[in-house]
DNA sequence: TATATTTGGTGAAACGTTTCGTATGGCATG
DNA sequence: CATGCCATACGAAACGTTTCACCAAATATA
């Protein structure tokens, strides 16, 4: 009569197959066995229907094949996107990723660091905004866009070249007078650098600018005030908007449709990431295209690399001006 | 001489302390232990930073504390809602989340699901279109939107209630003539309970209406073909649309924009999903909104309940409408 | 044919927990 | 003061792997 095992394990195997379990953890791991050995132990790997239970393996190799995400949230676009690429890259590599949602939240981040730690996974990715996260040097950890510490590599995009290429694209394309938006005071230093990359290229290019931070309670309000404060005429005073994300380029965008200014007639409107929707060729704005696929491979590249460096590198990708309807071309 | 132990065990832990290995575990689970054995213990681990291997405890509780969430992709606005709120929801009960992208591969979705098993994760929630998707029994299963089987229980919005909602809108609005659009001949039925629920609508309402769907190839060829075909003395035959997403929608927008069609004066628009822009209150477009928390937290709770119900239920959740600016009100 | 050498399968030990039968100390009872 | 009982800490066994020292068989060498 067969036995009738709910989850069998290798030992199962060995005694289905007749032979060692020492001979059958080899042909699970591919190394080295007798032909006839080996066909016997995968017949009888197929017939018991054996997986092996990735536990056991974790407890013993330390090792697990997973790795941990810390991102703030899985919605905004630009977060999405790193999401689906670092899966990909992964996937790539048969690792696993286990995806922690921190919400911007330091303490969440924290606990979720050690979570992972606990967890013992292989390594963690993280976009974070706790200045002082603690982490052990066990687990290998790669920032991204924020430097955690020097002995932490961190991959971003050339935010600062990103700023000087809005600035130039809108010189080219015309434009004179011109403003830079963000929104609230973030935490991150990127939108700094984009702001200091535009200035740069604004001055290099000879335009003259406008810095306007929006309050992030009501940025609609406030957006309205700046535009009335800078209407002569009835005319605007200035002829292109760099926003420090799509995101918030959508959302100028609708705010100058709703106050009768058309887009890109009237302003030239570029945005910040890359922003598309799944599958679709077209961007959602005019905007600077962060090389997300690239950031991804690097991070889990650097992340599961053998060797650690001596003096972890700080990658730093360039930026494209991509054309989404919102300027000229 | 203090021995610095690169990573503590609970026999570390023990010895430490001065109690058996049994207490320590006791404590770290909880279990009732005499006063000061629990104050020894907890300083022990204090002192040696100590952290349970959840690797060893998998192996012994053959529990994880850990959920696989399989889903075509991250990017997807509302997919992306998904993954945070499940997230959000696994989260409260202390469970962590395995993310699984399929990028809608039936064969990397029954690759994930035995690495899931395999994995020995407590449970798997799953938005898949593998219509033969093999299940163990061991792993607790889940579906969203789509039926996998009589044994498994799925949690959905109700799309019929939604298709129909959308047309009383629209008569509601003042619409006479309405459409239904779609992209491609997608795998799962949602597309079909909407349009169903549209169709009821729209008779019950007394609309005329048309069905469309657009080729996923190039859909703003096939949209400006279908448009010139309605189009009667330079006016629209119809005066509402609504679209089977809320992507879709917004690519409708964009094409009707760019043929000197406003909207909502010329079109109303209706999308469906509810996407919005993270912390942002408004919709991005008119909408029929899923109830993504609830659809989350139904789908934890119905997969770690304890107690398997023998007949697993099917839930539908209610749909509601909001405003995007893309109707009358 | 006898010995040295290699090849490759064997199975016990160990990884760090949880569990549970056993042992011990304290307290109540007669 | 002796006995019985209860509460609770103890620690060995087990979970399913990987690894490695050991051993047997097969081949090569003299």
């Amino acid at each position: 009569m067969e036995k009738t095992n709910p989850t069998p394990t290798m030992k199962d195997v060995a005694k289905e197959a007749g032979v060692a379990l020492g001979t059958v953890s080899k042909v699970v791991n591919g190394l080295p066995v007798g032909e006839s050995y080996k066909i016997r132990v995968e017949e009888a790997i197929r017939k018991l229907n054996y997986q092996v239970n990735s536990y056991a393996q974790g407890l013993k190799a330390n090792k697990t094949h997973t790795v941990a995400l810390l991102i703030p949230n899985t919605i905004t676009p630009f977060f999405a996107a790193l999401v689906y690429h670092i899966n990909l890259a992964l996937l790539k590599r048969k690792y696993r990723m286990l995806l922690c949602s921190t919400d911007y939240d330091p303490g969440l981040e924290q606990e979720y660091v050690a979570m992972a730690q606990q967890n013992k996974v292989d390594g963690i990715i993280g976009l974070t905004y706790n200045p002082d996260l603690l982490l052990d040097d066990a687990t290998p950890f790669v920032a991204i866009d924020r430097s955690i510490s020097a002995r932490i590599p961190c991959v971003s995009s050339d935010n600062f070249a990103g700023g000087q290429l809005a600035a130039e694209k809108l010189a080219d394309l015309g434009c004179r007078n011109v403003a830079f938006l963000r929104i609230g005071s973030s935490l991150s230093n990127e939108p700094n650098k984009r702001k200091a990359g535009f200035e740069n290229g604004c001055l290099s290019r000879g335009l003259t600018y406008e810095m306007k931070i929006l309050n992030d309670g009501e940025p609609y309000g406030e957006f309205e005030n700046f535009l009335k404060e800078h209407r002569i005429n009835g005319k605007l005073s200035f002829d292109g908007i760099f926003c420090v994300t799509d995101t918030l380029a959508h959302s100028v965008i609708g705010m100058l449709a709703g106050l009768g200014l058309r887009v890109p007639e009237d302003v030239q409107v570029i945005g910040f990431d890359g922003t598309r929707h799944f599958g679709d060729q077209e961007y959602t704005c005019s905007t600077i295209v962060q090389p997300v696929p690239e950031i991804a491979e690097m991070c889990v590249e650097l992340l599961l690399q053998e060797s650690r460096q001596a003096k972890p590198p700080l990658i730093c990708l360039p930026v494209t001006y991509a054309y989404g309807g919102t300027t000229r071309e």
